[in-house]
RNA sequence: GGUCCCGUCGUCCAGAGGCCUAGGACGCCGGCCUUUCAAGCCGGAAACGCCGGUUCGAAUCCGGUCGGGACUGCCA
């Protein structure tokens, strides 16, 4: 995998290394990471250091490349400048590539005059009759055979040299281009498979050309559609987050964000949806990977979350949660507060997608509410009889000695009977009560979890707020 | 404009000539459960872009057409 370090890590990008780690995995390979960083204006380390930790979050751990070393180098292509245009200048002594020194208005009107003719640049981008000593490296196209690959995805592609335009490999300022520096790296980190965006589809016939130039080893190709919104778009900001940290930060886990994004684009039969780590690595295989673009689902993403989150050890999601709720309130939590919430966490868990979610729906435990939502008082406590069913369960739960949800619900559960009212009717204003919305975690537990003086405070602000 | 890629429910995936009156998942609609919200369960609407051809038979093969996309840079 060679992401560039120009930007956080997009999600495609990330599903890009999550198939080549799949791969490697699943074929007992080598998984490597290298930095793309020829772009030296757009490159920072900051970004580089941001996608490695992407990389780490979703469980990609590689086996060779930067930070965990490996036989070929530093695997930083910004540290191997030097060497990229040493190659660049033996291919021109070797006939390979030429100096162009043509002006940037020249090759424009070279451009222009193809596209008029309806033709490929290819067609006019050509080794110039005299020499020049200095200026860009261009490979020379050889004009003879169509070059020919196998895409483990797409299939037996041909493209014919003159669509092939003799591209810069070294530019003007001694840099190498971004085709030279994958390509040489390709070769001598004896990469055996690239599989990467559709976008590159186009130059790969160059970096087989540029292989074949160097004398290296061609490696099997495969290209991964591309990622769009859920309305074909280009997957961009208005779709939601692109960058794999914002859903982090969002909450998302990484095991839910790994299964689906495996699931975008391969699935490993017609009918598993959510599948384990290992199951993907048993049975993944880029052949099997869709050739359709994908439409990332924000929506799906969420639901899978809430899969993963209800399928956790219950102590592990209150461990998982508890800085969520901690910045829901703005503070940490004490003892007793986290007794409180271990205590109905798994009814927490039940209904939760994305981890702050659970902060907002305990925050009744530990703060009282500046007010009664607006709409579930509406709904609920304009009703008749409620100041009754208040009193009610005030009075049954008073004075009990025993505060566990049992004995809570044993009393509270009296009242419909006794009012000869329906339960909606009892609990629903209990619930607005005491949580300050009609919509809580189940009203027994939540009680308990309160406690008894607060539960009766509450009651009591209520029963003042109705007059 | 040119080169290339892609085309099954709104979305993701399955389907590699008859097993398809096209299957699974998200979402959506309805129901059950139920003190709310979820979860769970049951049911439903929803697709092979179009036209030809090959074949006894096509979602699957071929051609064309239309549509979408990528690329066309001294960015990657």
């Amino acid at each position: 995998m060679a992401p560039s370090p120009t930007g956080f890590l997009h999600v495609g990008t990330a599903r890009a290394a999550l198939y080549n780690w799949l791969y490697a995995r699943h074929n007992g390979g080598t998984f490597i990471v290298r930095i793309d960083d020829t772009d030296l204006e757009r490159s920072t380390t900051e970004f580089e250091e941001e996608i490695l930790g992407s990389f780490r979050w979703l469980g990609l751990e590689w086996d060779e490349g930067v930070e965990v070393g490996g036989p070929h180098g530093s695997y930083r292509q910004s540290d191997r400048i030097d060497h990229y245009a040493e190659l660049a200048r033996g291919l021109v002594e070797s006939g390979h590539a030429y100096y162009d020194d043509r002006s940037a208005e020249q090759l424009e009107e070279l451009r222009q005059r193809a596209q008029s003719e309806g033709k490929h640049p290819g067609h006019y981008i050509r080794r110039p009759e005299v020499g020049a000593g200095s200026g860009v490296i261009r490979l020379s196209i050889p004009s003879n055979d169509p070059v020919e690959f196998d895409d483990l995805v797409r299939g037996h592609l041909s493209f014919a040299p003159g669509d092939i335009d003799d591209f810069v490999i070294l530019r003007s300022n001694g840099t190498p281009t971004y085709h030279l520096a994958s390509t040489v790296d390709d070769v001598e980190y004896e990469i055996t498979h690239v599989a990467r965006g559709e976008d590159l589809l186009p130059s790969t016939p160059k970096h087989i050309l540029l292989t074949r130039a160097l004398g290296g080893a061609e490696p099997i190709y495969a290209h991964l559609p591309l990622l769009f919104g859920t309305d074909g778009k280009k997957l961009s900001k208005r779709h939601g987050a692109t960058a794999l940290t914002e859903y982090r930060q969002q909450g998302f886990l990484p095991s839910a964000m790994f299964n689906y994004l495996a699931i975008l684009g391969w699935s490993p039969d017609g009918e598993t949806t959510i599948f384990s780590r290992e199951e993907a690595v048993e049975k993944f295989d880029l052949v099997n990977v869709s050739k359709n673009p994908a439409a990332f689902d924000p929506e799906k993403l969420a639901w899978m979350n809430g899969e993963y989150i209800r399928a956790m050890d219950t102590s592990a999601f209150a461990s998982l949660v508890r800085p969520h709720v901690e910045a829901e309130l703005g503070r940490a939590l004490e003892s007793d507060e986290w007794q409180a919430f271990t205590y109905i966490a798994p009814l927490v868990q039940e209904r939760t997608r994305l981890l702050p979610e659970a902060g907002s729906q305990v925050r009744f435990l530990f703060e009282d509410f500046e007010a009664f939502d607006e709409q579930s008082w509406e709904k609920v406590m304009t009703k008749e009889g409620v100041a009754d069913v208040l009193g009610e369960g005030r009075s049954a739960i008073a004075h009990l000695d025993t505060w566990d949800t049992p004995s809570v619900e044993a009393a509270l559960r009296a009242i419909p009977e006794k009012l000869g009212i329906g339960a909606g009717k009892t609990f629903q204003p209990l619930r607005v009560a005491v949580t300050g919305s009609s919509v809580s975690p189940p009203l027994f537990e939540s009680i308990s979890a309160l406690g008894q003086e607060r539960t009766l405070e509450r009651i009591d602000r209520a029963l003042s707020e109705l007059g």
